[in-house]
DNA sequence: TTATTATTAGTCAATATGACTAATAATAAA
DNA sequence: TTTATTATTAGTCATATTGACTAATAATAA
C-alpha cells in the first residue's frame, strides 16, 4: 500500500515571465538573482511557494514585491519538472506569464530589486532553464492572443491603431497590412475612438482609442483569426 | 538570505484525464482509488512523482500501468496548487489530458485496476478537486482542438466523416451542418479517402478515410477555425 | 420495382480576405 | 503662401470562405 509519508517531497517555486510594451518593442522584466547558486546572474522573477499560499498566490506576491503592482494579468502556463533543472536540489517550478502596462511600472523599484527591462530579442542569458521558459512563454502569449484580446493588457488606457499594430507585429514576429489590420480591428467592436489625437509620431496624428470594456468582458473570445498565416507551436 | 534548506517541501503528484471516443460519445477513463483517504472512490488516474523522473515521465508511467499503452498523446495543462486540496497533506498535482484510441485499450487491465469508461456527461462524483480538473481538461481539449487536428488521436486508423463529425460535436457540445463540415474537412487536405465503406450505420455506407500523416505532421496548425461560433473559456 | 435514408455533392447569396490605390491632415520646406 | 512630405485613414476589387439550403447518390428493405 502506498502511503503519503513514504513519498519524496520537493521544493516548489514560481517563475514569472513579465511582458511589457513601450510602443516599439516587446520587453521582458528581469532581475539579478539574490541567492546562491548563480547569484547576481539575470533571472526571471520568482520565489518559493510558501506553506499557506497557492501557486497563484505566490506568483502574485512575488510580482507585487518586484513591480509594486497589484491585479496584474497573470496566467499559469507550464510546470517545469525535470529532476535536475536546479543543480543544488530538485525544484519544480510553476511558470506564469504576466502582462503589464509598462507605464504603470514604477522605476523606483528598479534599484531595490535591480530589475531591468530588456527587449525580448536582446535578453541576456538566463540561469537554469529560464531561457526555455521565456521561449515557451512567448509561444503561449502568441497562442493566447490569437484567440483572445489579451494584448490590450500591455497597452495604456489610450492607444492608437499604429501602436496596436506594432504590438501585434512584435508579438507575432511579422508584418501586416495596415489597412486590413485597421479594418479588422474596427470590425471587432472592441475599440472606441476618442476625439484626441497622438501627434508624437506623425504630422497627421493618429486617433487615440480606448477599449470598450463591456465588449471586452463579454466577447473575450471574439478575436479569433485576427492574425493572418497563424503559426502556433503549442 | 534565502536558502533552499529552510524552505518547505511538498508532495507532487500527476493526474491524467484520459479521453476516449467510441463513435457515439466522448468518454473518460476512471479508476477506483487504491489508497487512503477516499479509498475505493472514483478518481482520475494518477500517482506520485518519483525522485528520478520528470512529471512527464510520471504521467507516462502511470498511464502505461493503467492502460497498457505506450506513446499516448499526452499534454500537461495545469498545476493544481491550493494548499488544502488534499485533506491529509499538501500535494501539488500536475494535470495532464490524454487522448487514446479506445479500441487499442485492452479491457483485460480493466479488472486489475478497476478502470472503467464513463461518458463525460455521466461521470460519477470524483474525489478532491478531480471534478474541476475534468471540467478544465474538457475546456482545454476544445481549445486545443480549435487550433490543432488532435482529435484524430481519439479515432481508429480508419474512420468515416460522420464519425469525425460526431466527435467534433461531442467535444464542442454542439451540432454542425454535415455538408459544410465535410467540405471543410476535405479542404484541409488532411484526409485520404479509402475505397472501403462502413455500412454498419447506413444503407448507402460511408467511405472510410485515413489521416494524411505527412500533412498531419507538417501542417499541425492548419485546422484553425474549423468550429463555427467558437466559444473558449481558457 | 419502389420507398427509404444516411451520405455525398452542389447551389447561392452574403460576407471576409488580401493586395492594392486614393484621400486626408497636419507639418515642414520652398 | 504655396508646395512637398508622410503617417494615417478610407476605399476598391477580384477572389475565397461561409452558412443555409437543396439535389443527387447508393444501397437496403418493403
Amino acid at each position: 500500500m502506498i502511503e503519503y509519508a513514504s513519498q519524496p517531497h520537493y521544493l516548489v517555486a514560481v517563475d514569472c515571465i513579465v511582458f511589457g510594451f513601450d510602443g516599439e518593442s516587446l520587453k521582458l522584466l528581469l532581475v539579478k538573482r539574490g541567492l546562491e547558486p548563480e547569484i547576481n546572474k539575470w533571472s526571471l522573477i520568482g520565489g518559493f511557494v510558501g506553506p499557506e499560499e497557492s501557486t497563484d498566490d505566490a506568483a502574485n506576491r512575488v510580482l507585487k514585491k518586484n513591480t509594486g503592482l497589484d491585479g496584474i494579468y497573470l496566467e499559469q502556463f507550464k510546470v517545469y519538472g525535470q529532476p535536475n533543472r536546479d543543480p543544488i536540489e530538485r525544484i519544480l517550478s510553476v511558470a506564469y506569464f504576466a502582462l503589464i502596462d509598462i507605464n504603470k511600472y514604477s522605476a523606483q523599484l528598479n534599484n531595490d530589486f535591480q530589475a531591468e527591462w530588456f527587449p525580448v530579442n536582446e535578453k541576456p542569458e538566463l540561469i537554469f532553464d529560464h531561457n526555455t521558459m521565456v521561449s515557451d512563454a512567448r509561444k503561449r502569449l502568441r497562442y493566447k492572443a490569437a484567440l483572445h484580446p489579451i494584448l490590450f493588457e500591455l497597452l495604456p488606457k489610450k492607444f492608437t491603431l499604429p501602436q496596436l499594430q506594432t504590438l501585434f507585429e512584435e508579438v507575432n514576429d511579422t508584418k501586416m497590412d495596415t489597412g486590413n489590420f485597421n479594418r479588422k480591428m474596427n470590425s471587432t467592436g472592441l475599440l472606441v475612438r476618442l476625439d484626441e489625437k497622438d501627434k508624437s509620431s506623425s504630422k497627421k496624428g493618429a486617433y487615440y482609442f480606448k477599449l470598450n470594456h463591456k465588449k471586452y468582458r463579454s466577447d473575450f473570445h471574439l478575436v479569433l483569426n485576427l492574425m493572418p498565416n497563424l503559426r502556433l507551436d503549442i
